[in-house]
DNA sequence: CTTTGCATGTAAACCGTTACATGATTTT
DNA sequence: AAAATCATGTAACGGTTTACATGCAAAG
């Protein structure tokens, strides 16, 4: 069976622990949002394909009398997982930053109007800090990957916040 | 008319001077590349569906007899473009990196393959560097947008080249 | 009792890449 | 003479988001 992306993150993250599609979401999108990305609308039907070619298996969990199904790696899982974990395929690296497009294109804006667009820029780098700083010290207890990838963001994104306020700072002198 | 992500870059490479699709996806790929990408099956569409809505003006411009279409911006271009510019509509920014993915997962690993992993990201944020750093004199001569963003991508890239090989020596230690 | 959150899922629309087809010109 | 580059385009495929549909539980 061939892993996409999208079964690549499904796996990693039952791996974590058992988890349901919606926590597998929650997950995403509260730890992986800045390099990663996923919707319902992926996650539900890769569920039910990883199941089929037995790689996960669910079970109900319902909690109360609330519907859930919960996942599990089978060994076929954790051998795809790791498979793809030791492969040696060229990493899928890919950015697509509107404001950048609009830096490029900028010739023709007025240094008021430059200047608010990398201000708008740097706004949303630091909304990111914000959000992983929100979750350090929980991150930071438990260690591992999961951890590192959160400095690496950290950093990151406290870089670009500052190379743009210094960009604005040549822009308004 | 609706503008697309793709509209948009073609209509601000052909304000940059008269292109064809050919010499717009030159463009992208040399200048923008690291953030942004198109392909021809998006490019040639595009100049149909632009030209048809009058944004855009072709005429023949063959060399010899090689056939070429070139395109220019008529007004309402010229007004669509400024108009996207001056939008206050929330700047797409995406990012998808596998490796921080792949890191994410990475306690399974030992020592000596998470260094492989975070070796291999290092090596693609140096092409990019070098790249980048191939095409700065010419860039710095005409200056403006392009060569804003060229000294971004440069620092950015550079800079998770470092975070890598700090990230790698804690592993290794 | 109303809103927010938990929980699962599908269908349509949209976006984008890849592969293919074609052919002329320039460089090696 | 062959290979690389210029040049335009389409079709198929795959991936992703958005919108919709449904319904229960907890919190305000």
């Amino acid at each position: 069976m061939a892993l996409n992306p999208t079964s690549r993150v499904v796996l990693g993250m039952i791996r974590l622990g058992r988890k349901t599609g919606y926590e597998i979401k929650q997950l995403v999108d509260v730890s992986a949002r800045f390099f990663w990305t996923t919707s319902y609308g992926q996650i539900y039907p890769e569920l039910k394909r990883l199941e089929e070619n037995g790689l996960i298996h669910g079970e109900d969990a319902a909690t109360n009398g609330r519907p859930r199904r919960a996942y599990e790696l089978t060994d076929a899982g954790e051998k795809a997982l790791d498979g793809w974990l030791s492969s040696d395929e060229p990493l899928l690296f890919e950015m697509r930053d509107e404001g950048l497009l609009k830096l490029f294109f900028s010739d023709s804006m007025s240094p008021a109007e430059r200047s608010r667009l990398i201000q708008a820029m740097k706004a949303r780098h630091d909304e990111v800090v914000e959000k992983l700083s929100s979750i350090e010290d929980d991150a930071r207890e438990k260690g591992g990957g999961p951890h590192d990838v959160l400095r690496f963001g950290l950093a990151f994104h406290g870089f670009c916040s500052d190379l743009l306020q210094q960009m604005d700072s040549e822009v308004t002198r």
